[in-house]
DNA sequence: AATGAATGAGTTTTCATTCAT
DNA sequence: AATGAATGAAAACTCATTCAT
């Protein structure tokens, strides 16, 4: 019988031959993000990407076409992924409240592991202009839906009067106040995930409660 | 080492002379605001921005020194004026909550008379490692300082017994609330900013009030 | 901060495939020396140098990093191989008197095959200020030593009393004629290398006989 | 009566005024000079020449032309005083080694006293090309054929058989010899003028005794 | 006679992108 | 499928030179 492997066949200098095509391009993703995140879009290199990837620039060319092509395929990895980590935590609960606070949780959890996605994603969502604007923006509103709609259910407890666009801004309000908390966190490593969520909960309840009765 | 067949440089054609110097460099910043807001600061470009501005580069060089220099001049000149106006709103009015709403009506107004260069500032906060990184920072940081500053005023009138890191915390989701409501706002022309500035004060006093005291 | 309709660049037309590295390094080196020797350092452009050589601007980037690098690398190919033969040369011989001639003779063999290379070292060597200034006041030092070094020897032969300046002095004088000598022999192609060898040599004999006897 | 100094009348900010346009012309070379030998013609700027020799830039278009004129003006005014101190210092004597001495004399006198001027026409004279070639080639052609016509005087005395170009070889090899000594003298100020002289002229007296016997 | 303010024409350098192998 | 080597296009920045005042 013939050696069925099929690595190390010979012939090749060396390189990173049987690699299968995922596991490069998610090695290849990650690299980009980093260098995305460390020096912005412009000034990182496709040639530095390529390279500390392991593999040469055409291959990254061919993988996603162009530079604005893994950048997008960057965002799009990282978005998602805090998208559905974000359902699939607040789906568990039943109690608005406690989606609220799982999804928190959840988003704290994506920021901490996650930081170059992160501020990546969040670098980018301040930055109009671009053609991944929309993207962002649709990813961003879809959180803020996510929030508003609890922050809705959560009133219903009570006696809600307030109009649409109050419970828009109130969202809105809430996802930035949580934008802005994390990354205050993660300058600060002596603090506790559970109080920042505490306090961010504890903030939002109040809100509903006293500001939006006004 | 002395090239023959140099002459013939210079020249004019028609330009805008008479123009004083103090009007051109605030021209050249508008644009160049315009420029960096719509397309980031890599992406402007420096032709672009003096054509724009009704100069050849040469002056813009002449006046700024070198593409950050501008970019500077305009950060400067926007956060300068951002917290000019919001430390003057704030010292007018005595009692900490007065205060907090003068800055806030103040802030309201400096994004909507100002979109570009609020879009420059909120942007440019958000993406670490871009120039003058380190100055936006601090822009950042003395609103934030502000913020809470007055929160403790507000706060010792009842019992504060928070700690000193609660009060950054909540400092720091207070201007994130506003920066995104704003931003939301600025979508939304509908809306008043009355109707922001309310949600904002009363999201903030609740939250100091209720989420503090836990 | 993505800038949108980058789309388009780079390609390729015909080009010059196919020849090796090395050679297309020796080729442009070739032209640069040229080229710097034609007009000096900063009259020559990198385009035109470039174009001669049959390459695109990277290319040359590619290869020598800068226009000062590109400099650096022909003062440094010319530089050495002068030295290198003038050594070669000298070390033939035992006498001090036969090493004065042989490296006398490769000195103006060099100069007479390379005369690119050896006006830009000359001229290179003129001209304090210069990029490289102590790359080239080292060659020439370099040169010195080893006529000063030979003179000596020369020298030992009869009674020495000289002091250590007398022959730094004899050795730079030597030197300066030697070169003085071979830019005028070059605006006579009828005199040969013989007589001017001769005289050179000649010279240096009879001063060290006689002027440092005083 | 009215008060009748020119200087000082008023109206005019503060200025140089009064001072005498042919000062102020030999103001503007001094200053070009010392750049130029600095910097190397190309790095050397008109704005800083301008400023440094306290006056605007058009004045020194005005007075030169242009920055090749400059050029030319002061390679011309140093170039001159060479030549003309020389010329005096030898026609004073009689005998042709009294000449000789004479010359080498002024010339190193002149290199000590007009370092900037002696080192730009010595490295203009190095690099072939640019406008002022023929000038300074002319310059230097004009001191060797001096050299010359005193060597040949000198050596009448004794019985010269030598041939034309044999003289003109003898003259270069003098002048680059004392080129490169006094270059190397400028490098040693604790060694005199006077031990510089005697080694050149009895470097020069033995090889047209020895040398050209030959 | 002098100046302040501009300008046109380069220069070096960098990069995304693509063939030929 | 992958690479080495090139390329076209631009961008920041500089400077000699000249008008209008």
């Amino acid at each position: 019988m013939v050696a069925s492997g099929q690595v190390g066949r010979g012939g090749r200098r060396a390189g990173t031959r049987g690699v299968p095509r995922p596991v490069r391009e998610q090695r290849i993703l990650d690299v980009a993000g980093q260098a995305f995140s460390e020096r912005g879009y412009h000034a990182a290199s496709m040639e530095q990407i390529a390279r500390r990837a392991g593999v040469t620039k055409p291959v990254v060319y061919a993988y996603f076409a162009s530079k604005e092509g893994l950048y997008a395929a960057y965002i799009e990895r990282e978005g998602s992924e805090l998208i559905e980590r974000m359902r699939a935590a607040t789906d568990v609960a039943d109690e608005p409240a406690e989606r609220l606070r799982a999804g928190t949780v959840e988003f704290l959890r994506f920021v901490a592991e996650r930081r170059d996605g992160w501020q990546l994603l969040y670098a980018e969502a301040a930055a109009r202009g671009g053609p991944l604007a929309e993207r962002i923006v649709e990813l961003r509103a879809r959180i803020v839906r996510m929030v508003r709609r609890v922050l809705e259910q959560q009133s219903l407890d009570g006696r809600a009067t307030a109009n649409e666009a109050a419970f828009d801004a109130l969202a809105h309000a809430f996802v930035g106040a949580g934008e802005s908390l994390a990354n205050w966190w993660l300058t600060r490593p002596d603090v506790s995930a559970q109080d920042v969520t505490e306090l961010l909960l504890a903030s939002g309840r109040a809100t509903v409660e006293r500001a939006l009765a006004a």
